[in-house]
RNA sequence: GCGAAAGUGGCGGAAUUGGUAGACGCACUGGAUUUAGGUUCCAGCGCCGUAAGGUGUGUGGGUUCGAGUCCCUCCUUUCGCACCA
């Protein structure tokens, strides 16, 4: 054994034995329970960061600590290859997104390799090449046939310069990123995703998914956003008959009908357009609409603007007049794309009524207090109704249930359950993508392109130059035959959103290499994914459409299980510090902090630096995502040349919970290694002097018994922290202190030295998930000639170890702590409680005041209360 | 703006069910050994205080014998908001 750790030589002789043994490729086996383990796959940028080394780390863990306990463990891997960096890189460099796809997969893969993952390489999968994207067209014509998919405008980010749809992230304070032009909104038509189908399913099941964080599910509820309320009509004409044309509002508040003064439209609601035709000023304020982008935080922030529309409906239960305006905050998306208006009883309607003084009438007071008017702020609470005719004295939970029936009978509304949620769009103006299989023929409309023609294939020799798709300027791709009369036709040129390829990839590696089919037999037996791990940022969009995806597949007769994520982890950011100085320009540029010379202020927080090169000042930012724009990336590859594989995800598993963000640290790096030097060097001092049967019995002294007892409560609590609380930093801590427990153990004696390799062998099998090359080079001088440590189970508990004859017990007066007492195990609370009032120190805070009640709590403390 | 989280020493974090706050590691300080190969070992380390002791988990309040943990208030930071992936 060579005395020195010398990662550079253990990795790469480790890693080929483990492919020489295809260790990790798996097949189905029903002999045994299988455990598929699915980090998510990474978009193929260029080289691996930090987070993603993260990611595959905590998989890997999980994975190998599964294996160990006899499962049948899949880990696979893949590249979600589609997407906008590949055209920017493509513009950038002016090479074909394709060939930098493929450059980066190939360097990055051998990355993933040298991080030593026990992935079955043998299951990869590229999103864009055709013989995955091939199903996501087929797939995609079924919905079409279930009509599950349709066509209907949406609006989109338009740059009218560049004369090209945007992406909400190439709009930068209402500009377009490359031209600075003023973006405007454009209605075109889309393909849309009936998600809003299942909105109820993948809300109610939510319940079903113990093993995902609360957070996460609070979070998918809050989007799906299901509100129970009733749909209100407000007639046009003030002599309504049934089947006249009515403005349709959806409102949670019907109680507060009474209350309402106006009502306001979205800016493109028909009524205002209508209105806006003979009206110049309202045609240019709904054109003043069309300015910016069309993200729901840009519109929720913006200034609230409205203009009447000189148009009236009628109350329905009134049938006063109430004038129609238009408003920028109100969404067309949403409900009926139209509103009423309570401005006593909601807060941006009394804001708006106060801005265009529009009349106020409260309807609804507190349970017992009368409302003080005039009201300074709006009465959002529920209540009791007031001058509301019938409904007076009734409480609004009352009122919301008699308002639907009343309107209901007179044929002016119902109740209804609306969501927030909207259909999925999935129709993108970009090349880089899967190529939506639709034709378009001036005789028969949109052709679905018959199964035999699939795959569309996307031509992957195109360069981008930022005017748009050039999928319009290639002739070969654009023309074809319409497949239903062989006419001239014209090819769909949008492509797919990049979530479709990610909403079912994790069904196609179950089913690697079947050019056959989408999926087969095999994904009833992988699936559900058992361990999903990915960024929080997914919490919603990701893996919504892929519990959506998974539903309709069932549907589809495809699969049998309703929900694809059994588990789910979501592994938070990677920080870094971020250093920045503001340039003559007014513009602020960033640097990477290993550029730094850090300064420190007397507390020893960073204070600023200097830049090594030219020794001036810079400011220090915080911590922040390891991002490029912030210059504060760490390359993985350089920790990996300098300290070795298992360094880097010791490091990452150590120095944070997974589910908290990461904030890096070179010290804690060397921290690490210097872990894994020492429990080289104690293994090697102890194989030394020859190697020794592990302990199997036999009398024990105190210092030998306590070391015993320590490994077993070490064992148990590491495979708690793997398995249950998937809290690896605390399994870590726990055999860092049993070895420093260990290295104290000095003596020479056969018994110490059969506790020795006890605690060393067990040692390197509770690490060898985390570090797994250092710990099959220490399994092999521990172990000679054994088997594989990936193939050797997790060990168990001796459960005689852990007994105790006693313990130890805290003393307090008042809840303060005061010190402590060692008693037998079983001893009584009797016993307990007049040990306690002998304690010295309890006579000496108890003094002579007089002992109101004594409370145990067995085995851990006593507490006098005075 | 809306939704969701998180705030504990100089730093990362621990405290799993309301029960010893600061495990483990980093940084730092003192000592020993070795002068190399990111040395190793020993000791110390929340704050105030010589000590006894007091005090302490973002702010302010509450519940409890007992609160980092539960409830309310405010503040700050992070993530998401449907075309980044």
């Amino acid at each position: 054994m060579n005395p020195q750790y010398h990662p550079a030589e253990i990795e790469p002789q480790v890693q080929k034995k483990w492919t020489d043994a295809r260790a990790f490729n798996v097949i189905e086996d029903r002999s045994k329970p299988k455990y598929y383990c699915l980090s998510m796959f990474p978009y193929p940028s260029g080289k691996l960061h930090m987070g993603h080394v993260r990611n595959y780390t905590i998989g890997d863990v999980l994975s190998r600590f599964q294996r160990m306990r006899g499962f049948n463990v899949l880990q696979p891997m893949g590249w979600d290859a589609f997407g906008l960096p590949a055209e920017n890189a493509a513009i950038k460099n002016k090479v074909a997104p394709a060939k930098w796809t493929d450059d980066n997969i190939e360097y990055m893969k051998q990355q993933l390799q040298s991080l030593g993952f026990a992935i079955d390489w043998e299951r990869e999968l590229t999103t864009c090449r055709a013989d995955y994207y091939k199903w996501n067209q087929w797939f995609f014509l079924r919905m079409l046939e279930k009509g599950l998919v349709y066509l209907k405008t949406g609006t989109v980010n338009w740059d009218p310069v560049d004369r090209t749809v945007l992406a909400n992230e190439q709009v930068i304070d209402g500009r377009g990123w490359r031209t600075g032009a003023l973006v405007e909104k454009r209605d075109i038509p889309m393909y849309y995703m009936n998600i809003t189908k299942y909105a109820d399913e993948l809300l109610q099941a939510l319940d079903t998914l113990p093993g995902w964080p609360e957070r996460v599910k609070t979070m998918q509820a809050n989007w799906i956003g299901k509100s129970e309320g009733c749909e209100i009509h407000f007639p046009y004409r003030a002599e309504h008959k049934p089947g006249d044309p009515v403005l349709k509002v959806f409102t949670t508040r019907a109680d507060t009908l009474y209350g309402a003064t106006y009502v306001a439209v979205a800016p493109e609601h028909p009524l205002a357009l209508q209105a806006a035709a003979t009206n110049p000023k309202l045609a240019a304020f709904i054109e003043a609409c069309h300015r910016g982008g069309v993200t729901e935080a840009e519109l929720a922030t913006q200034e609230k603007k409205g203009m009447d529309t000189g148009l009236f409906v009628h109350h329905p239960l009134t049938n006063k007049p109430l004038a129609v305006w238009t408003a920028n905050y109100v969404l067309m998306s949403y409900g009926e794309g139209a509103m009423m208006a309570v401005p006593t009883h909601d807060e941006r309607d009394f804001e708006f009524s106060t801005q265009y003084s529009l009349p106020i009438r409260a309807v609804i007071k507190p349970k017992d207090a009368e409302l003080e008017l005039p009201l300074k702020a709006a009465f959002v609470d529920h209540g009791i109704c007031f001058d509301s005719e019938d409904f007076n004295g009734r409480t609004t939970e009352e009122a919301k249930l008699k308002m639907g029936l009343v309107l209901k009978a007179l044929g002016l509304g119902e109740p209804r359950t609306t969501y927030r949620l909207r259909d999925w769009g999935i129709s993108r103006q970009r090349y880089w993508g899967c190529p939506v299989p639709i034709i378009h023929c001036d005789w028969c409309g949109a052709v679905p392109v018959p199964d035999e023609q699939l795959p569309v294939k996307l031509p992957d020799n195109l360069v981008p130059d930022g005017s748009g798709n050039p999928l319009l300027k290639t002739p070969s791709f654009l023309h074809v035959q319409c497949p239903k009369c062989n006419k001239p036709a014209r090819r769909e040129t949008d492509t797919m959103d990049t979530f479709v390829d990610s909403s079912w990839y994790y069904l196609r590696f179950a089913c690697a290499g079947n050019d056959q089919a989408m999926v087969d037999q095999r994904v009833n037996y992988w699936l559900p994914v058992d361990q999903y791990i990915g960024g929080i940022e997914h919490a919603i969009l990701h893996l919504l459409y892929s519990r959506f995806w998974t539903k309709v597949m069932r549907d589809l007769g495809l699969l049998n299980i309703d929900e694809p994520f059994a588990k789910l982890l979501t592994q938070g950011m990677v920080l870094n510090d971020i250093f920045s100085r503001k340039l003559e320009t007014g513009a602020i540029e960033y640097y990477n902090p290993a550029e730094i010379d850090i300064e420190h202020d007397e507390q020893g927080r960073i204070s600023g630096g200097k830049l090594k090169s030219d020794g001036k000042i810079v400011e220090y930012g915080g911590m922040g995502t390891m991002s490029k724009s912030k210059m504060n990336g760490v390359d993985p590859q350089a920790i990996i040349n300098e300290y070795g594989a298992d360094t880097a995800r010791l490091f990452m598993m150590f120095t944070s919970p997974p589910e908290q963000s990461l904030e890096w640290s070179e010290e804690g790096v060397v921290g690490s290694f210097r872990f894994l030097k020492r429990l080289w060097r104690i293994a090697f001092e102890h194989v030394e002097q020859g190697i020794v049967a592990r302990y199997a019995g036999g009398e024990l002294n105190a210092e030998q018994k306590a070391l015993r007892f320590e490994l077993h409560r070490t064992l148990q609590k590491v495979a708690d922290d793997y398995g249950r609380r998937q809290q690896f930093n605390t399994a870590i801590a726990a055999v860092m202190e049993l070895l420093n427990l260990l290295s104290k153990l000095t003596d020479k004696s056969p018994a110490s030295r059969a506790v020795a390799q006890e605690v060393l062998e067990n040692t390197v099998l509770m690490l060898s998930p985390i570090v797994p090359h250092a710990c099959e080079a220490l399994w092999r001088t521990l172990k000679p000639g054994g088997a594989l440590l990936i193939d050797v189970p997790w060990p168990t508990v001796d459960q005689a170890a852990l007994l105790q004859d006693e313990i130890e017990l805290v003393v307090q007066v008042n809840g303060k702590l005061r010190g402590s007492m060692t008693v037998a195990k079983d001893a009584s609370r009797e016993a307990i409680e007049s040990l306690a009032r002998g304690h010295p120190n309890i006579t000496k805070f108890v003094a002579d005041q007089p002992i109101k009640k004594i409370i145990v709590v067995p085995g851990r403390l006593v507490n006098v209360v005075v």
